[in-house]
DNA sequence: TCTGGGGTCCTAGGACCC
DNA sequence: TCTGGGGTCCTAGGACCC
């Protein structure tokens, strides 16, 4: 049996925690730049606010219906996360963290699940103040229907028997099943496939057709049959990317190149914290696409380098490099992403005959590395990442980094 | 004025090998 | 008149996830 946790609103969620006089108001959350809302508590969801909404045209709403706006903040989603998935690990022996705020948890060998799970949920809100919903049944896939059954109802659903499950399957839209997005979700309507059920009882040789063995898998476990495992080991990424919208629109080169330098300085951090190096670097430009009144373009350019590493000043000097051969003028762009492939451990990159320069450059990265987790990020940084981000994002409702910072640390009378 | 960021897996096709 | 068979690796594109 699989169990999948789930918080519930967990932006929202956290945000609560360190603010408890906003239990009963509806909450939302916006994207980097207070862009678009990610995140909304109950309230704000019966208030008809969807997923991705533009933050513009909700100024009015929000302040005739008194909604609550956070920027969001990712260290301290990832603490909170932290702290509900070490209250989880000690529930089951095979726990796998499946997202920021997802866990599954193998459910086997427990006498009464439908106790324990109930028992899971109520542990997890004592201890960290997150609320979170509980579902389990013979497959992931099926866990994950329990899981959003759950949040329906009491926040725990088993389906445990084939009688709970053919129900609970009968009128569950096809759309919201897990691994259904909005390409196959348009396709099996449109074949007037339109819940689990029907979708379940297609032939074999049709979803293999259709939907590739991805599909096949989905099939094989909503009739009950597990594909999927508990993943309980730790897997290499297989790519890392920086990318973020910049505060405004440019087309001023320096401006580029700061925020181009700045960005693969970061990737080259990510890299080094995961102790890995890439041998790829790729650099796209991207211009507003929302933005119809202007000219579109999104050049881009994949750099081999001569040798996997992962030190700030060469993955600088490759992303500048590549932002020379794609830069046009006439373009305002809104965003540079800057992505490594072909990862490689640290400790298993190939010698060279440039090992000693190479060397310089790790040391350099290191010392930054020690002085900006000493003093705080960005405190030392390379010269081509510029004095003032003017590209900086908007967060104009940021919260106190209570979990981060001893000066935010929360004051009790 | 203002619309997120970071990942995974699978498939098809091309270049290459012996 | 007639030109093999069996592989690997890489990349781009398309689907999905939170």
């Amino acid at each position: 049996m699989f169990g999948l946790v789930d918080c519930n609103n967990f932006y929202a969620s956290c945000h609560r925690v360190w603010m408890p006089e906003h239990r009963t108001s509806p909450v939302i959350v916006l994207s980097n730049n207070d862009g678009c809302v990610i995140a909304r508590s109950n309230e704000a969801k019966a208030l008809g606010i969807k997923m991705g909404t533009p933050f513009f045209e909700l100024k009015e709403m929000i302040i005739e219906k008194k909604i609550i706006v956070f920027s969001s903040h990712y260290a301290l989603y990832g603490d909170m996360s932290e702290r509900v998935m070490n209250n989880l690990a000690r529930f089951s022996p095979e726990v796998e963290v499946y997202s920021i705020d997802e866990c599954f948890l193998k459910l086997d060998g427990f006498d009464d699940i439908a106790k324990y799970m109930t028992k899971i949920r109520k542990t997890i809100i004592k201890n960290t103040g997150i609320p979170v919903s509980v579902g389990a049944a013979p497959t992931k896939t099926l866990a994950k229907l329990a899981n959003k059954l759950a949040k329906k109802g009491n926040g725990v659903c088993l389906l445990d028997t084939a009688d709970k499950i053919d129900l609970a399957l009968s009128d569950y839209p096809v759309e919201d099943v897990w691994g259904i997005g909005r390409q196959y979700a348009a396709k099996l309507i449109s074949l007037k496939i339109d819940t689990a059920e029907k979708f379940r009882k297609m032939p074999i040789e049709w979803v293999n057709k259709n939907m590739s063995i991805v599909g096949v898998r989905m099939w094989r476990e909503l009739r009950g049959e597990s594909c999927l495992n508990m993943k309980t080991y730790f897997e290499p990424k297989k790519g890392m990317c920086t990318s973020r919208a910049f505060g405004k629109l440019t087309d001023d080169y320096q401006e580029l190149q700061e925020a181009t330098s700045n960005y693969a300085s970061r990737l080259a951090f990510k890299l080094r914290r995961e102790k890995l190096c890439t041998n790829v670097l790729s650099v796209r430009l991207l211009t507003n696409m929302f933005r119809k009144d202007l000219p579109q373009a999104f050049p881009s350019i994949t750099i081999a380098l001569d040798h996997p590493v992962n030190n700030t000043p060469d993955l600088i000097k490759a992303a500048l490099r590549g932002l020379k051969k794609i830069f046009r003028k006439g373009f305002k762009f809104q965003k540079v992403e800057v992505s490594a492939t072909g990862l490689i451990p640290e400790n298993e990159v190939q010698l060279n005959f440039f090992k000693s320069y190479n060397d310089r450059n790790n040391k350099v990265s290191q010392v930054l590395d020690n002085l900006n987790s000493y003093y705080g990020k960005g405190t030392i940084r390379l010269a081509s990442e510029g004095l003032v981000k003017k590209w900086d994002m908007r967060r104009s409702f940021l919260t106190p980094d209570y979990t981060n910072s001893w000066d935010d640390i929360i004051k009790v009378k």
